[in-house]
DNA sequence: AAGTGGTCTAGACCACGTG
DNA sequence: ACGTGGTCTAGACCACTTT
């Protein structure tokens, strides 16, 4: 066999997979030390981190902090042309979620929005940030930029949890029309800061344009997901 | 300023796409060699390589091979809940589509996409598998598996262009229901290599299940996206 | 205090792509 | 043949987390 022809970090990856899988590490257990691994496989720290970005890549396990490197859980089924919310979809399928709210305010809409929801600038509009977990792993944040003219008072309320049911049960309001956009892009700045991960990990993005049965605008999503948590499922029907 | 706290990596990479920037670097062309990249700033290859593997990440450069550095073209936007086909959108956006058909082939159902499909194992089935790319860039690998009650002689067919054209035009075959999933996942084994990217390479995986309006099996497909290269973006409607 | 991952150095050899 | 990126070594110091 040519196995001993391919890169040293390639075989460390896939030794090191074969433990993981060996020793059943399920959702969120802790690796050795990379030290450690290194002297298991007879080889450097940098390859043995060369191995463990490919892991990583591969979504198969992920790092916390300075904390070690843990087993990735299964990715969470997401349907974003649905008003199910973070919570409920979590919930649903058996994982822990978790929401907190890093800030809220009235504020004026900025350019970009009043562009994208053809209200004019300087508009009042409610803007949310929020960080979600998944069985104390945070996976994304969450810019929520909220028309008032539907849901005065609304950020009184609390915000924890799902805003769409909020709009829906309270304001009794309905989403009709969708737009939304998704593609990969690094955590860079505030955003990997915020879930704690390195600045230039993979990760998500994902934006939602909302409009009611009028045409009038709603709201207006922008989710920063790490790579790894989510498998995006949509049902388009035609 | 607080710059100099910052990584070296950190600074190269900022410095770097600003020097991008500021020669207004375009499309695909090239960046100078890593070893003329260390010594400019005063730094090694690692750190070098680190800072291009941040801007890779960021999706602002990618790389070819062996053979260098590139700055990364403007993202497709792609609209998969449609049947407009990928020649139509790279052509529509004022890019040069092209296909190669890497293999075509009448063959049985795997039980993995009998489960899918609801159709038995076994059951005749076309596949094809094409490498596509965007101004000579090769941005995917699809996988197209075609039920061939509805399309017999395809594959002796051009299938160089879009499939979905063929469909609809020679055999009148129209989609009415679709499951679409999307997730980021690393470019391994034969798509990093018929991509020509290095194996771990970020990337995107979209499947589409397609159906008729009676709710039979049309086709499916799975497509192995670089990261870097697309937008996804939906239309949803309620 | 000890251990961890994050960063960084200054080299080296190899395989591959291009001229 | 040459230059390129891809891989790898054997250390080092720092910042942070955990004990």
């Amino acid at each position: 066999m040519q196995r001993s022809d391919l890169p040293v970090y390639i075989q460390v990856r896939d030794q090191l997979w074969l433990w993981i899988s060996e020793h059943r590490l399920g959702g969120q257990e802790r690796l050795p030390a990379e030290r450690e691994l290194a002297s298991r496989f007879n080889t450097t720290r940098v390859t043995v981190r060369q191995a463990l970005g490919q892991l990583e890549a591969e979504g198969k396990i992920f790092r916390s902090n300075r904390r070690g490197w843990y087993v990735t859980p299964e990715r969470l089924e997401y349907d974003p042309s649905r008003d199910i919310g973070f919570y409920n979809t979590v919930s649903e399928q058996g994982y822990t979620p978790s929401t907190e709210t890093l800030s809220k305010e009235l504020t004026e809409m900025p350019s970009w929005l009043a562009e994208i929801s053809g209200l004019p600038e300087g508009t009042p509009v409610y803007h949310v940030l929020r960080r979600r977990s998944i069985d104390s792993r945070c996976v994304l944040v969450e810019h929520n930029y909220i028309n008032p003219v539907n849901c005065p008072g609304l950020l009184s309320q609390d915000t924890d949890h799902s805003i769409w049911e909020l709009l829906r049960e309270t304001y009794n309001l309905h989403p009709s029309k969708r737009q939304i956009e998704i593609y990969p892009q690094a955590l860079t700045g505030i955003e990997a800061e915020a879930l704690g991960v390195n600045p230039g990990s993979a990760g998500l993005y994902m934006q939602r344009l909302t409009l009611d049965t009028d045409a009038n605008f709603l709201e207006f999503d922008r989710e920063y997901w790490v790579h790894d948590a989510l498998k995006v499922s949509v049902q388009a029907d035609q």
